[in-house]
DNA sequence: AGGTAGCCTCGGTCGC
DNA sequence: TGCGACCGAGGCTACC
């Protein structure tokens, strides 16, 4: 499941196989993953004629940037793309093609079909939804341990809840939620309001560095993610205890717990990230 | 009125 | 072999 770290893997990945390519036309065989225009025949010939310019990423979006639009677009769980040659075999799951005029094609495979994509007026993206909630990049000034601070402490929701809902910070999934949780020493259901400055010092250097060493490489494959190359992700042999449930703690030897929160699962290692009495 | 919980989208996987 | 439950990101709705 594409995160920060798959994602900017997957933008550097594809930006080295499709700029300055002219679109021809566009192929979608699944309009519900067109969110923005409403009538996926909008979409498709806006794009005629577009070059794409830049790959950039916001949180766990890609922004594909061509002459005049900006298409926003979210991988969720399976979302991939690829580069091909129009005879390659497709498989079911291609939904979206976009065919250049140099003969190749870029395909969006998701086997769940739950991606989406928003098609915006170049300027237009960050005044509106997916984008316009967003809360800093992790890697940016804006994220501070002040805003962290100032934010954990108007709620009580459990700490992970909170770090999954991309205001506080964006890019954090499942797995890296979890992980800068375990490096932190902070039980997941604790609630946010009970954390303590040191706390919230250590979690917000873990977040950073968690994502950091994941970006590093090239994000983790649990399932089927790939980037834009085929090739898979390495971090996932780093993972102190997402997947890793009734296996030992690399620090302590306990066993790890699994429960759910917010919804999700979660492991945690109850020696490690023993204070969920603090709530 | 803003914060929060719950629902919805899918299909591969898993357990019975 | 068949079938239902489960998973999950984030937008949306409904509720308090």
């Amino acid at each position: 499941m594409p995160e920060l770290p798959e994602v900017e893997t997957v933008r550097r990945t594809l930006e080295q196989l499709v700029l300055q390519k002219e679109i021809k036309s566009v192929t979608v065989t699944w309009p519900k993953i067109i969110k923005k225009p409403d009538e996926v025949e909008q979409f498709k010939d806006a794009l005629v004629g577009q070059v794409l310019e830049k790959i950039s990423r916001r949180g766990k979006f890609l922004i594909l940037y061509t002459t005049d639009y900006a298409l926003v677009s979210h991988l969720r769980m399976e979302g991939r793309y690829g580069l091909f040659q129009p005879n390659e075999e497709k498989d079911k799951h291609t939904h979206v093609v976009f065919h250049f005029t140099d003969g190749t094609e870029l395909r969006y495979r998701d086997v769940r079909k739950f991606g989406t994509m928003h098609l915006f007026k170049k300027g237009e993206e960050f005044s509106q939804l997916p984008l316009s909630q967003l809360g800093p990049e992790p890697f940016s000034d804006e994220f501070t341990v002040e805003r962290m601070k100032e934010l954990l402490s108007k709620t009580n929701r459990s700490i992970k809840t909170v770090l999954l809902d991309q205001k506080l910070v964006v890019g954090l999934g499942n797995i890296y939620v979890d992980e800068a949780l375990f490096r932190s020493g902070i039980h997941p259901e604790r609630s946010a309001n009970s954390l303590t400055k040191k706390e919230i010092t250590k979690l917000h250097e873990e977040i950073i560095q968690t994502l950091k060493e994941a970006v590093e490489k090239g994000g983790s494959t649990i399932r089927s993610y790939v980037n834009s190359q085929g090739q898979i992700g390495l971090f996932q042999l780093e993972l102190y205890v997402y997947g890793r449930k009734g296996e030992q703690c690399k620090t302590c030897s306990s066993e790890l717990e699994r429960i759910v929160v917010g919804g999700r699962g979660t492991v945690f290692c109850p020696k490690c990230q023993k204070n969920k009495s603090q709530n």
